[in-house]
DNA sequence: TCCAAGTCAATAGC
DNA sequence: GCTATTGACTTGGA
């Protein structure tokens, strides 16, 4: 999305007060509809416009959260949430018509918001729509209507059903995307979803513990040993790491406004989070794999012939095994993982440090490359408590296997360091 | 080509 | 029927 036209103080002024405000009311206008064209049905044949842009006429949502000041992304996901339950709403229909996402994407956001400085800008549009349908005074109303319209639209089908030539016609009453109606014929062929076992995910994370970035040749010699595809490897370690640095991200919010508890004046996340945080339901669970350890699901490829834990490639290191703290994961919201996927060099291109410096300005600036220093300074006053002092030691320490790794990689490309030490 | 980020969609479990 | 999880895919940057 080009750069707002408008300049200055004024556009961020007079779109904080879009995006903070409770604005006038939703819009039905199609400009608000910002879809790509691979995008769910969802919103295009709803009277509910996934983004209400009412007093800025021709605003795209890109524009809007170009533009849009910091957000508590935290706060967000947990008024959505209380909305939601309060209202006997569910994700699937508030993603797909007020998000444009599914109910796993839903779910995952409204579990694991990352900070707002965090966030690309494609990554902040569903929180600046969330936000404008919090602010929206018939948000709720809405989703019911969509809801009674949806049920109607199903009754009706079911009634006059079985003559399902029906070629699916969610028209106005959203759409019924559940149970494949999917209109798409061909595909026929699907290859069944693959399911690891907990003996090769804990081979896995094994190898990640050693390596969060395997050569070519180490995911080969996964994938032989394991029996499973290279793409599965590579697709396993891509997943994981990129879910353990969520992970982090939440480790971060929850350290970094304990340590700062009230002291900032900034607007952002913290004190959501803090709040969210007690709810113990949004990071615990994820790597921790406390609900998918031990029991194999679903149809899943042929197990691991002969090898399979016995065959585990790599020695586990002796503070490894992100499981281990699932086990007692129950009792604490601390991380469930040691181990960082941070890369000095992603980090200090696309994300300002940490939080706890809150001194990121509204919107998506450029932003502060952080120093080593910053990538490593996990807020300090969170030691007060022993467990979690030993998480983040045990992420720092991993961080320093990712930055070795990266320095080698780097002296291996001869590509200039930049990073300050 | 590799990686991160974001997302989809199948699936499990409640 | 709902939510959470997770393997796979898409996109874009370097």
């Amino acid at each position: 999305a080009p750069e707002s036209p408008m300049s200055s103080s004024e556009s961020v002024k007079s779109l904080t007060e879009l995006v903070q405000q409770p604005c006038p009311a939703i819009e039905t206008s199609k400009e608000g509809k910002v879809q790509e064209p691979g995008d769910p049905p969802a919103s295009d044949s709803q009277p509910t416009t996934p983004l209400p842009l009412s007093g800025h006429s021709a605003l795209s949502i890109q524009e809007l959260v170009a533009m849009s000041p910091e957000l508590d992304t935290y706060g967000i996901t947990k008024r959505v949430k209380e909305v939601l339950t309060d209202n006997n709403l569910g994700q699937r229909l508030f993603g797909e018509t007020i998000l444009g996402l599914t109910q796993g994407s839903v779910s995952d956001l409204l579990a694991r918001p990352k900070p707002w400085h965090k966030l690309s800008l494609k990554g902040r549009e569903p929180f600046v729509r969330m936000q404008l349908w919090l602010n929206d005074p018939n948000n709720v109303e809405k989703l019911m209507d969509m809801k009674r319209m949806e049920k109607k639209a199903y009754m009706k089908r079911r009634h006059s059903s079985v003559s399902d030539s029906q070629p699916c016609e969610p028209s106005s009453a959203g759409i019924d995307y559940s149970q494949g109606a999917s209109p798409q014929p061909q595909h026929q062929l699907k290859k069944p979803r693959v399911v690891l076992a907990p003996e090769e995910k804990e081979a896995l994370k094994r190898a990640y513990q050693q390596k969060p970035y395997p050569s070519p040749k180490t995911i080969e010699e996964l994938a032989t040993q394991l029996n499973l595809k290279t793409s599965t490897v590579i697709n396993w370690f891509h997943n994981y790491r990129s879910r353990i640095r969520r992970e982090l991200f939440i480790e971060e919010i929850q350290a970094g406004s304990q340590s700062q508890a009230g002291a900032s004046d900034s607007p952002s996340a913290r004190s959501g989070r803090a709040a969210h945080s007690s709810e113990g339901d949004s990071c615990d669970g994820t790597l921790a794999e406390t609900t998918d350890e031990g029991r194999p699901r679903g149809p899943r490829r042929s197990s691991p012939p002969g090898s399979h834990s016995s065959g585990e490639p790599l020695e586990a290191p002796p503070n490894s095994a992100p499981k281990e703290d699932a086990s007692t994961s129950a009792a604490s919201t601390a991380g469930p993982t040691g181990e960082s996927p941070y890369r000095p060099k992603e980090s200090s291109e696309k994300s300002p440090s940490l939080p706890s410096t809150s001194s990121t300005p509204a919107g998506p600036g450029p932003q502060k490359p952080p120093s080593l220093q910053s990538l490593f300074s996990f807020p300090e006053a969170a030691g007060s408590k022993n467990t979690r002092d030993n998480t983040l030691r045990k992420k720092k320490a991993a961080n320093l296997n990712n930055i070795i790794h990266r320095l080698e990689k780097a002296a291996s490309r001869e590509e200039p360091v930049e990073w300050e030490f």
